[in-house]
DNA sequence: GATGATTTCAGAATTTTATTCGGCGTAAAG
DNA sequence: CTTTACGCCGAATAAAATTCTGAAATCATC
């Protein structure tokens, strides 16, 4: 899909809207320096060429107790094709995997994984994560704290 | 602060929430079953406990022109406070770093970078990240392709 | 159980916001 | 120089959020 050029308005919309989804179309105007009509138009038109996928509300885990976020490096125990996709299927069903990369390097599948203690967090691990049977291999990496946690990408 | 605890429609919500950050107050309370009032008393609540803590719109990273995402494996070149700091504070200041955390592990941070192309990437790993005087060493996954990347936490 | 206090809800009124519409100015193409 | 297309503004309309009042339900206490 041939996407038109953004301009710098354009770009300065995307910009606050990453940092801030529920400002009112008014406000947004004023802040790019436009009336509200052409601000809602060029809104609606990132929205449909995809540019703008959603927009999510953020919760703080920890209030709504989940205490323990982790990423966990994946090896699998070959990579067929098949396997891979054996892999990924299972790992769909699983609601506390919230991201799930395929990456180079020395492991094949990196996720993180968000449980409500240490506790439940073995027990997802070895009862659902390591049984996986084409998964050979895990090993994790408990985050102690987040420093840096944007939703704004620097767009080019 | 002590979070009154959450009944079943309070989860429904951040979980319609998250999924859909721009839902109308009137679509969402028929999804919930209560009248418009009451619904919105209840995200207002939400919010102003900071279970809700922001809503951000999410942008199609390729069709900005950012094409490469890594995670980045950060030895530091010791442990002491100040070491780790100096690290922190100087990553703030990266917006290519869309995530810092410190981890437990081989490694002490792992960091989730952006750039427009591989080309880009080199530049910034080589003279932005590698220069940081207490990185001892770096090691790069590129991220090939994401198969889940949910933004809905699952509430216990 | 009964009672009083507190909370939660629904429905209507009000305010705010989004959305649409017609027309103006500008710039590129003919 | 004219034409076309595009993006903008400002006002009008439609939709949504927000507020308010009172009723129902819940809970703790007696």
């Amino acid at each position: 899909m041939a996407v038109g050029k953004l301009d710098q308005i354009d770009h300065k919309l995307l910009e606050i809207l990453q940092s801030n989804g529920k400002i009112t179309n008014a406000q947004l105007s004023k802040e790019i320096g436009l009336s509200p009509a052409p601000t809602l138009e060029r809104v609606k038109k990132l929205e449909n060429t995809g540019i703008i996928e959603s927009y999510h509300a953020q919760i703080d885990r920890e209030k709504v107790g989940l205490g323990v976020m982790t990423f966990v490096q994946v090896t699998l125990s070959g990579h067929r094709k098949s396997i891979t996709e054996s892999f990924v299927k299972t790992i769909e069903a699983v609601p506390e995997i919230i991201e799930c990369h395929h990456v180079t390097g020395s492991c094949d599948f990196l996720l993180k994984v968000i449980a409500r203690d240490i506790a439940s967090y073995q027990t997802l691990i070895m009862e659902t994560i390591n049984e996986i049977e084409v998964v050979a291999s895990t090993q994790t990496m408990v985050i102690l704290s987040t420093f840096k946690n944007t939703k704004v990408l620097p767009i080019p």
